[in-house]
DNA sequence: GCGCGATGTCAACGCATGATGACATAAATC
DNA sequence: GATTTATGTCATCATGCGTTGACATCGCGC
């Protein structure tokens, strides 16, 4: 029952009901393709309302999404199994999480309108957090690398859901994906 | 002067103007942002013409987009020079193709009109090619994964234009992709 | 309990898009 | 050179979008 009926009048809940919906549609869908009356509709309210609240369709994206672009959940724990641990994460079909940055980052980044803020949000916030986790020589560089690694496989696998990837051996998977990703995360020099 | 202007009638070379297009466009912006309009005005034509030709947009991104997902040009050359070589294929600014499969590839996956086509053209096409040159262990694995990584910087470096990638050192970062991707193609078993 | 600001709704606008069918015109055929 | 077909254009439609301003209604303060 996603379309909340009959919400006493109460700004702050209101918006709160407005920014989830947006994070499920805007994670689910390209930014083009949804729509503030859908958003408006599982929120039980009026679409005028949102611009009245944000000002914008942009507005709401910016206040509703891009705070949430953060890896927190990546980086808590130790490094050393990062590998493994973020594989898992991104390959658990039954992953079900209220927003999934990886998700909305591949259908908002190509969006001439906010693709931009996009762009700078993860900068700032998964790729400066990840670097200073792992350290090391070049850590921004094997921090954006690795967020490449799992953009382009969520986009593989999560969005395109490519054959190849979805009908493989789980544990295989997880495996290379791993090694990938820890290899990033561990330091040295490349050679 | 990308828009010609009086072309004798000759509907082969038309269908070659607009397919060419097509390609600049659906490389430069998402599916649902190209409009037949500019399309049709590059190609020196009218956008009833493309509707006429090709039956509808998706027909047009069909016939048009579909067939160049292929990877021939980073298969060949021998496989043990992959990494750099794709690196430096990938990472090279002044880079222009007449199309590039893989920023298509970002714009168009997440639209549900050619998501789907984009997803299974890829996977007969490019994934198939790559795994049979590289052989081995899990070769669709690895070649998917490979793919993947491709994509992901792609996303990243081309598309986002991260600053921690755009502004980092060049020949490190070719080096680092490289040798990501030349461990995706030497077989072995991960651990 | 009344008024007034906060909260939310409604109808409508302007705009852009993909698609259609009627029309024009160049080119080929005889 | 007339007719006919292939090629291309024009005006227009239906639709969906984000956005806007006028209106309704709830709820708190006096």
């Amino acid at each position: 029952m996603p379309t909340t009926r009959k919400r006493p009048r109460n700004a702050e809940a209101t918006r709160k009901a407005i920014e989830a919906a947006a994070c499920r549609h805007f994670m689910a869908r390209p930014y083009d393709q949804v729509g503030l009356r859908e958003i408006a509709q599982e929120a039980g309210v009026d679409a005028a309302l949102i611009n009245r609240y944000y000002g914008s369709k942009k507005g709401l994206f910016e206040t509703a999404i891009l705070p949430h672009f953060s890896i927190d959940i990546l980086v808590q724990g130790d490094m050393s199994d990062f590998g493994r641990r973020v594989a898992g994460l991104i390959l658990d079909p039954g992953h079900k999480q209220d927003f999934d940055p990886n998700r909305a980052l591949l259908h908002s980044i190509s969006s001439p309108e906010v693709g931009p803020m996009v762009a700078q949000a993860l900068n700032d916030n998964a790729v400066a957090d990840l670097s200073a986790r792992i350290g090391g020589a070049e850590a921004g560089l094997r921090a954006a690398l690795a967020l490449a690694v799992l953009t382009g496989v969520d986009a593989l696998y999560r969005v395109a859901r490519l054959d190849t990837l979805t009908r493989a051996d789980p544990e295989a998977l997880k495996e290379r994906l791993g090694a990938l990703l820890q290899g990033l995360v561990d330091a040295g020099d490349p050679g």
